[in-house]
DNA sequence: TGATTGGACCTG
DNA sequence: AGGTCCAATCAC
């Protein structure tokens, strides 16, 4: 008998087994369509067996082997097994998450033909002869494609009628879609003159050919980029392929961009959940087949089968965004490790603010460590930082004098300014000052925003909207007020003072089209914009060349947070943003408001000493015992009520005591947002310095507690979580 | 009375 | 997860 173990995406511990005589060992990581149940589904072969555990009798054949897509490579395989032991998430829907969702779908997919036409040899011979000397267009076309492949855009501006005649053509067998290919010694155009910094990080990078960890800590403007693109190059050279992984979407035309540049023979795909389904299951068999050079992608890339792989690089490997919050609750830059590992490929994380993690394991020398403390173009100072003691001013909208006559001066010397409030929204609180009432969502326990111009509240939880009350709901007080400041606030108060200002404010409320962020950064790029007001989405990598000034409102609340990880992420926020003053000739400044201007996070900031700052948090972090000196686990649990949930927790502790881990086990308490979109929330946490005891917990903790929660209750183990 | 809705059960 | 089966509840 030939037995196919199948991973399918059910969230059951797999695989399952089914008899598939016409497969051997070779076919393990195909795709497969198999019957499940009363439906057929997808699957992947895991393994080729003699012999099943399950009762022979009710072993079903599989229905049809797809040949739309080569076999998951082995290292793809492995690093699925890892994340599913070590994220204690069934192997199946692991395999499924690594996946394009095309490829997920039971009908075979068909990769769209190339982009660009070329002459058949069947053309090459018969066209010249078949165009008659009048078919202008014809015969522009032809000698066009004899010298190059052609893109459709291309051929539309030598003829208007160009689709047509090429639909023509193609059918005679004259002309076909291809991708154009690339010359094998490609010229890249001369890269600029190194530091010494970057030639030592690149000597380091280079130093040992197999797995390593490199931490390349570069502060903003300091060319970690051009440090990334020598060593992609020098991968390429050696034919492989090289992986690049950045945190967020908006970020990767930006980058696409600069790669395709410094390398225009090669093939550049980016991977993304913005991608439409055809396109991304293109460019992800692309990136399998080895036509493709580089693969550009936020976290799901690091899943992307690279038969050549060389070279990983992480960018901004401190940002959040790399682990994933829902499903799978992957952390994509440990994964990339695990991966570069497996392939004994090295491995570069990089990042002007490193988190504590990674700074530790480069300290201890358990990773390499590369830092470039200058800015790459001479003259580029770092930005000056001071901040403004709120303490003791009276703020206008949320705004201090001494700011806006900053704001001011720029704006006379034609410079552009970036206020930055990591809050969108007009206000954050509505507020009836007779008897304390605050409009509340429903459903969260969360406060609803107003939204001034949208005449709405809303909740920025779980996206409920509902209109503005002019009256307190409870004691009717016709006097209710929006307390506190947010992005449409600071607009609105600007307007105001500096009426001449142009004004353009970038929050997920602007930007919620699908093209509206790119057209915006393109015009504050032509400086149609004076002033930029914005949230987190201006801080992270963008660089405006004209921006001399910087101004931070709201910080005060990550300075004295419960989240122990809060200063750690305020910190590497507010350098990140400060970075974006005075990038090019300009020189910055960055002005912060605060009622703490003593704070030891702000001083760090002033002088620009992200060392010795990290070094402070870490002692704090080994002296109260958080991670990286432990790790952690948390069990979620969500029911009606929040004390099914609690009680669930209990009782999962209790037994989790009996197993007689050495782990540390706290109490069962309500997370931080009890309430979310109706439905109570609570949290275990579990703790150990050694990564091991705690997955030993794990292991043998979890399974029992699928017998002990009850369909009110829904559960979830959380691995090294960011957010407590 | 049949139609709608929810929960238990199962998948190889 | 997603389907099927079955029984309790519902509108007329």
């Amino acid at each position: 008998m030939t037995i196919a173990r199948i991973a399918l995406d059910v969230p059951l511990a797999g695989p399952f087994d089914y008899l598939a005589p016409q497969l051997t060992q070779e076919d393990v990581g195909r795709r497969v369509v198999v019957p499940f149940g009363p439906r057929k589904m997808v699957g992947i072969v895991l393994d080729i067996t003699p012999h099943s555990d399950y009762d022979p009798a009710k072993l079903k054949p599989i229905k049809l082997v797809h040949a739309d897509m080569p076999p998951l490579a082995a290292d793809v395989l492995a690093t699925c097994q890892f994340c599913s032991d070590y994220y204690h998430h069934p192997l199946g829907q692991v395999i499924f998450t690594g996946l394009p969702g095309r490829l997920r779908q039971i009908e075979a997919f068909t990769r769209p033909a190339g982009s660009h036409w070329c002459l058949t040899e069947q053309g090459a011979h018969a066209l010249p002869s078949a165009i008659t000397p009048r078919a202008r267009a014809q015969a522009k076309l032809l000698v066009a494609l004899q010298a190059n492949p052609l893109g459709a855009d291309q051929a539309q501006h030598i003829s208007a009628n160009a689709p047509a005649i090429l639909r023509k053509w193609a059918a005679n067998g004259w002309v076909q879609r291809m991708t154009p290919a690339r010359s094998p010694y490609p010229h890249a155009p001369a890269s600029p003159s190194l530091t010494d910094e970057q030639r030592a990080a690149i000597d380091l990078a280079q130093s040992h050919a197999g797995f390593q960890v490199m931490l390349l800590h570069g502060v903003t403007g300091s060319g970690k980029t051009e440090v990334y693109l020598q060593l992609i190059a020098k991968a390429l050279a050696q034919s492989r392929q090289a992986l690049i992984l950045v945190p967020e979407i908006n970020l990767t035309p930006q980058l696409t961009l600069r790669f395709s540049e410094r390398f225009p023979e090669r093939r550049i795909v980016s991977l993304h959940s913005g991608l439409a389904d055809g396109e991304r299951a293109d460019n992800w068999l692309a990136a399998q087949s080895g036509e493709a050079d580089i693969i550009l992608g936020t976290r799901l890339a690091v899943f992307t089968p690279i038969p050549r792989l060389g070279l990983i690089v992480v960018d901004e490997e401190h940002d959040g965004s790399f682990k994933q919050q829902e499903g799978l609750r992957y952390s994509a830059r440990d994964v990339a490790i695990y991966r570069a590992h497996v392939r004994d490929v090295p491995i570069i994380l990089g990042s002007a603010t490193p988190s504590l993690e990674t700074y530790h394991n480069a300290q201890t020398g358990r990773y390499r460590y590369a830092k470039l403390s200058r800015r790459a173009v001479q003259s580029a100072r770092l930005p000056t930082i001071q901040t403004i003691d709120t303490s003791r001013l009276l703020l206008q909208d949320g705004l201090s004098d001494p700011l806006v006559n900053a704001l001011h001066a720029r704006l006379q010397a034609g410079e552009q300014s970036l206020v930055f409030i990591n809050r969108r929204g007009y206000s954050p609180v509505l507020f009836c000052g007779e008897c304390g009432w605050i409009a509340g969502c429903k459903r969260c326990s969360a406060r609803l925003v107003v939204h001034l111009r949208a005449r709405q509240l809303r909740c920025h939880l779980c996206g409920h909207e509902e209109p503005i009350v002019s009256a307190c709901p409870d004691c009717g007080n016709q006097d209710i007020r929006p307390l506190g400041v947010g992005t449409q606030r600071i607009e609105a108060a600007l307007a105001d003072r500096l009426p001449e200002a142009r004004i353009i404010r970038v929050d997920r409320d602007v930007t919620r089209r699908k093209e509206a962020f790119t057209d915006i950064l393109s015009d504050i790029h032509q400086g149609k914009a004076d002033i930029l007001i914005g949230t987190q989405m201006l801080a992270k990598g963008h660089d405006f060349p004209n921006l001399s000034l910087v101004c931070v409102l709201n910080a005060d609340s990550g300075l004295y947070s419960a989240d122990f990880r809060a200063t750690e992420k305020l910190f590497a926020l507010l350098l990140q943003v400060s970075g974006r003053a005075g990038r090019a000739e300009i020189p910055g400044e960055v002005l912060i408001q605060t009622q703490f201007p003593n704070h030891p996070l702000l001083h760090a900031l002033i002088t620009h000493d992200f060392d010795s700052y990290a070094r402070r948090l870490l002692t704090e972090r080994q002296q109260a015992q958080f991670p990286p000196f432990v790790y952690q686990a948390i069990l979620r649990a969500e029911a009606p009520d929040i004390d099914q949930a609690i009680a669930f927790l209990d009782r999962a502790k209790a037994l989790a005591e009996q197993l007689d881990s050495p782990v540390t086990l706290f109490d069962p308490v309500p997370s931080p947002l009890s309430r979310l979109a109706g439905l109570e929330r609570a949290q275990l946490l579990v703790q150990h310095p050694s990564r091991n005891i705690l997955q030993t917990l794990l292991k043998h903790w979890l399974p029992h507690l699928h017998a002990l929660s009850d369909r009110q209750i829904r559960w979830i183990i959380d691995i090294d979580p960011q957010d407590l």
